[in-house]
DNA sequence: AACAACTCCAACCGCTATTCG
DNA sequence: CCGAATAGCGGTTGGAGTTGT
C-alpha cells in the first residue's frame, strides 16, 4: 500500500487540507455510489487523493451526522470517565458520543484535558468556532452568533476570505462574499458590510437541477457582461440582489478547475455538502468560507 | 502595529487488524 | 495457511489562528 503515488508520468497525489471542490466531489461520488473500497472510489470520482485521505475526510468531516462545535461539559465528563475506564481508546469512546469522532475525541484529551486546562464552561478565553481545513475553513459563526464577530479574522496571508450568506436552497443558490485580505477584522465582522468589501466581487456558488452544481462570479469591479456560461440569465440576475450595476460572469483560470469539479456532481450532492458545512437547520449567521487561496 | 508565544486541530504517518482470493 | 490488499486506529506534526507583550 501507499504505493501509488510515485509513478512516473502521474502526477503526485495530493496531500494537504481539503478544497471545496473536492469535497463536493467526494461528497458527491459517495451519494451516488456509496463509500467503502477507498482506493478505488478516489480514483473513481477522479480525486487525486489516496484512498485513506479520502475515508479519513469522509469519516471526520463530510459524512452525515458528524457533530461540529466545542465539546460540552457533559461530552467532557463522558470522555473523562471513559478514557479512565478504556485508555486511549479514542473510536471506542467516540461510539459513546455520537456525531464526535475518534479523531476530534483524541485532539480534545491532548489539547484540553491532558494538558489541564479548564473544561469549556469554565474558560473564559475566546470560543474558536469550528475550523475546516486551511483552504476550505468554514469560520462558523456558531457556538452561538454572539461569538460570530469576535472570531472574525482577516489577517491571513494565505487569500482571501469568503463569506456565505444562508444558503438558499428555494433558490439553489448559496451566495459568497469575498472579503479582501486587506479588509479589517472589525469591517469583516460586520456582515452586513460583506457586499460592498475592498475586493468588491461575488461569487455565487449554484446548483441547477438539470445542469449541477458551478460557480459563477458577479464582479463588481469588471462592470461588463460576459457570454453566457450555461446559465439562464434570469437564474443569474435572481442571484445578483446585493448590488447595483452590471454584472459579468467570467471563469477565472482558477474558477475553472473549482467548476469543472463541480459540474461533476448534480445538485442534490451540492446540497448535501452546503447542508453538512453550513447546517441550514441551525444556520444563524453569515460564514466564512476560503473557495481558493489564490483567487484574485 | 508588530512580533512572539501559544493554542488548536486537520491531516498525515506508521502500525496493526481484518478481509479476501 | 499464506500473502496481498484494505480498513482502522492511535500518535504526531505543520501551520493557521489567537493571545499576550
Amino acid at each position: 500500500m501507499g504505493k501509488v503515488c510515485d509513478h512516473a508520468g502521474e502526477p503526485a497525489v495530493r496531500k494537504g487540507p481539503w478544497t471545496l471542490e473536492e469535497d463536493i466531489v467526494l461528497v458527491g461520488y459517495i451519494s451516488q455510489h456509496g463509500e467503502g473500497s477507498w482506493d478505488n472510489l478516489a480514483r473513481a470520482a477522479g480525486l487525486n487523493r489516496n484512498g485513506k485521505s479520502c475515508r479519513l475526510r469522509w469519516l471526520n468531516y463530510l459524512r452525515p451526522g458528524v457533530r461540529r462545535g466545542s465539546i460540552t461539559p457533559a461530552e467532557d465528563a463522558v470522555i473523562r470517565e471513559l478514557h479512565a475506564a478504556l485508555g486511549n481508546k479514542w473510536s471506542k469512546i467516540a461510539t459513546h458520543l455520537p456525531g464526535r469522532t475518534d479523531n476530534e475525541i483524541k485532539n480534545y484529551w491532548r489539547t484540553r484535558i491532558q494538558r489541564k486546562t479548564p473544561p469549556p464552561a469554565a474558560k473564559a478565553r475566546h470560543q474558536r468556532p469550528y475550523r475546516a481545513p486551511a483552504t476550505t475553513r468554514a469560520m462558523a459563526a456558531s457556538e452561538g452568533a454572539s461569538s460570530s464577530s469576535s472570531s472574525s479574522h482577516d489577517g491571513s496571508a494565505a487569500g482571501d476570505y469568503y463569506w456565505c450568506a444562508k444558503p438558499n436552497r428555494d433558490q439553489q443558490q448559496a451566495c459568497f462574499y469575498q472579503d479582501a485580505v486587506a479588509v479589517s477584522d472589525g469591517a469583516s465582522a460586520a456582515s452586513e458590510s460583506q457586499a460592498n468589501s475592498a475586493a468588491g466581487d461575488c461569487w455565487y456558488m449554484e446548483a441547477n437541477p438539470d445542469q449541477g452544481a458551478r460557480y459563477s462570479q458577479k464582479s463588481v469591479a469588471a462592470k461588463k457582461a460576459v457570454g453566457l456560461d450555461g446559465w439562464s440569465a434570469s437564474t443569474r440576475q435572481d442571484s445578483s440582489t446585493t448590488a447595483a450595476g452590471d454584472y459579468s460572469y467570467p471563469y477565472c483560470s482558477e474558477l475553472d478547475s473549482v467548476a469543472d469539479a463541480v459540474k461533476m456532481v448534480d445538485a442534490d450532492s451540492f446540497w448535501n455538502v452546503v447542508d453538512n458545512f453550513w447546517g441550514l437547520g441551525d444556520f444563524t449567521g453569515s460564514r466564512r468560507y476560503i473557495l481558493n487561496e489564490n483567487v484574485s
